[in-house]
RNA sequence: GUGGCUGUAGCUCAGUUGGAUAGAGCAUCAGAUUGUGGCUCUGAGGGUCGGGGGUUCGAAUCCCCUCAGCCACCCCA
């Protein structure tokens, strides 16, 4: 006897396999992403998992390149596999713009790949839903951005969160007037901890990492002592900047993205103004957003995103703006099931039709196709086992109703529609394409 | 990438100072129960104790390495 080389199965640190109790409720979130996006007016499109390399290196920052998943191609061509959908969105538009005109509206439900160390919510390979107006300057296009992580995280079924949002004129407004320019990267990522680090700490690592001086620190830090609604913020921020056009055009984009939130409906609770949301990325230009749980922020962002006015541009392409933000599918997931959001459901399908009497498979098969012309999501039991057996297996699969006929019943023209929440039971006419069972299914589950 | 904690059946966990064929509950399958699930009872299957090496007469237990998960840093969805 040869023997068989044993494998043992297994998946890689970061990737994971989604059994049905996790991908039903996944399936539905990017569901509910796409239904959203649609009703924007932004289109789907598609982009291929791997790039060239030289198309996403530089584009995120430092620590994305070394997060990058790269490797020589059987052409020997340097590859990449995405990190984001933001940076091939920027190549794809480069290429296609001229075919598509602006505005484009874009989403882009898609993987990406990072190798960075795992944590609850961070795996090195995840989904994330982006959404991307590109070809405008205009504040709507700011504003309706703000609208979609709202409309999308209320249809998901959160009333509990909170858009952050700044703008990184602001923060380079005020770099601009204290002299801090060339060093905004170093100065932003400290300003960035000052949630989780004091003060005094962030001031130490700003003169280590920028070389600021203690009076420089301080008036970075003074962003952080804001505080109140935000129109008191945007009040205290106005001296700050002052002098500095970039700081001034900030401050006014942030008051009119406020404003055009509040009109549209959002209650104030729900965005936040946040000086101190400068966001990893370098692509950013001017407005980011970063979105949290109320009752889980500890996860992180949900929702992220930002304005980037010239990420086209090494690409050789002048003038092409774009805003856009991207939720972090199984992130958000994660989160849902440590609240307890996730409904413990194994099936799609809202019935089961029970094999009962061996003699009338052509019955059975029959009715589940009018139900599922109807419709209504049917699945016809295999094997005529004992109906304990089947009614077990609806139960513990989460079926909401069982469609139970057997020679007594097809005399009659009839069947019994069963609701296994209640456990009680009809009797239904079969007569007309199975009408009455129909409407007897959709009483329950509508 | 750095540091800390953890790893025993599909899941949650027992397992004495290192001692004999490694246990329980839940879940799965079968039966009690050939026209009605969730309860009950009976029985069965399922483990190279994450993997590899070492110490020892003897390792689930102690040591080293490795893999994976969780947490913090970093960064981010």
């Amino acid at each position: 006897m040869a023997s068989i080389a044993h494998i043992i199965p297994r998946t890689l640190k970061g990737f994971r396999d989604y059994l049905p109790e996790a991908m039903i409720p996944r399936e539905r979130l990017m569901e509910t992403a796409r239904q959203v996006y649609r009703s924007y007016g932004f289109s789907p499109i598609d982009t291929p998992a791997l790039e060239y390399l030289d198309i996403l290196t530089g584009k995120g920052s430092e620590e994305t390149d070394r997060q990058l998943y790269r490797f020589q191609d059987h052409g020997g061509r340097e590859v990449g596999m995405r990190f984001d959908l933001t940076v091939p969105l920027a190549r794809f538009a480069a290429q296609h713009i001229n075919q598509l005109g602006t505005p484009f509206k874009r989403y882009q439900i898609a993987a990406v790949w990072r190798g960075e160390n795992t944590q609850r919510g961070r795996y090195r390979e995840f989904m994330q839903c982006d959404f991307d107006t590109l070809g405008t300057r205009a504040v709507a296009a700011d504003i309706e951005t703000a609208l979609v992580i709202h409309d999308l995280l209320q249809a998901i079924g959160f009333s509990r969160f909170t858009i952050r949002v700044n703008h990184r004129m602001v923060l380079n407004g005020l770099l601009e007037r204290l002299g801090l320019v060339k060093h905004a990267t170093a100065v932003l990522r400290a300003l960035d901890k000052l949630g989780k680090m004091a003060p005094d700490k962030v001031a130490a690592e700003m003169a280590a990492t920028a070389g600021t001086s203690a009076a420089q620190a301080r008036q970075v830090l003074a962003l952080s002592e804001l505080s109140g609604s935000n129109a008191e913020i945007l009040q205290q921020l106005v001296p700050l900047v002052s002098g500095s056009d970039l700081g001034e055009q900030g401050v006014e984009r942030l008051a009119e993205i406020l404003a055009g939130v509040a009109s549209a409906g959002v209650a104030a609770e729900r965005i936040c103004l946040d000086v101190s949301i400068a966001r990893g990325l370098d692509y950013y230009t001017g407005t980011v957003f970063e979105t949290f749980l109320d009752d889980l922020p500890a996860i992180g962002s949900v929702c992220s995103g930002g304005r980037y006015d010239e990420l086209t541009a090494t690409y050789g392409k002048r003038d092409l703006p774009g805003i856009g933000a991207s939720l972090g599918l199984d992130r958000l997931l994660a989160a849902m099931e440590t609240l307890g959001m996730i409904a413990p459901v194994r099936t799609p399908a809202a019935v089961l039709v029970a094999f009962f009497d061996a003699q009338r498979m052509g019955d059975y098969l029959q009715l589940a196709a009018q139900l599922r012309s109807a419709g209504v999501g049917v699945e016809f039991y295999p094997e005529p086992r004992k109906l304990g057996q089947q009614l077990k297996y609806a139960d513990q699969r989460g079926f909401r109703l069982a469609v139970i006929a057997g020679s007594r019943e097809f005399e009659a023209g009839q069947c019994q529609v069963k609701d296994l929440q209640t456990g009680e039971s009809q009797l239904c006419s079969l007569a007309h394409r199975a009408e009455a069972v129909v409407a007897a299914i959709r009483a329950v589950t509508a």
